[in-house]
DNA sequence: TTTATTTATCGTTTTTTTACGATAAATTTT
DNA sequence: AAAATTTATCGTAAAAAAACGATAAATAAA
């Protein structure tokens, strides 16, 4: 492999496992993320513009880390009025486990030698 | 809280265990690097430039995913003449399987709402 | 000793992420 | 009906990540 890097595309390059345990990874990559998903947890009643409250930014930064988390699949959302709730995916981090879990399970019976 | 966005430092805003699970995911937020991951596990003798061979990117970038798998814990190197051998770190591994074992409780008793 | 191999690092470019303010649309409240 | 509230989106700026080629240092092979 590796002549002038095989594809173009370098999306196509790696398994669809490869990248869908990547875009569920890089949805817990920033702590404002991990903030809003344990804020979500907390209340188990849906909760919208509260979590603006709580979080240390801009209420524009934190619908953008939203829409982020809800296209990650890990959270849902919902509008009720003027108010728009979100709630956490319980499926979808279900699945995140377990793809997580295959993961780990790989890595797990191999001795290191450094 | 929020007042002009509290502290001037966003980092420090966010609690030390959201951080370092930040830190984590985010080394595995992308497929090069869980490529790189798995293939350090498949071959429980440590490897080096062939990990390169495997992977569609050039050497130098791989060698910075590398860089950035061993910054995050995740994987420890050693020098072998003029190659260098990396390797999955277990116990690194153990910790991060923690740190999200406990994120992942707290999601599972929260009943959605959307 | 010269040549070849291996790999980390530098410099650079491109793309993505993060963050904010301003605004617009929708909906309550007054 | 007018004013206020809520929130997504737009535009933009700054920072970080991703990628590459070139190079240098170290070692191995010739």
């Amino acid at each position: 492999m590796n002549l002038l890097h095989m594809s173009t595309n370098k999306k196509e390059a790696f398994t669809q496992e490869e990248q869908e345990l990547a875009e569920l990874a890089k949805a817990l990559a920033h702590p404002a993320r991990i903030a809003i998903l344990k804020e979500l947890a907390r209340r188990n009643v849906c909760i919208c513009g509260e979590i603006v409250e709580v979080l240390p930014l801009a209420q524009s930064t934190v619908s953008q880390h939203l829409k982020e988390l809800q296209q990650a699949g890990l959270i849902k959302g919902s509008v009720d009025g003027v108010k728009s709730c979100y709630c956490i995916n319980y499926e979808a981090f279900k699945r995140f486990e377990g793809i997580l879990e295959k993961f780990f399970r790989i890595t797990e019976n191999s001795q290191g030698c450094c």
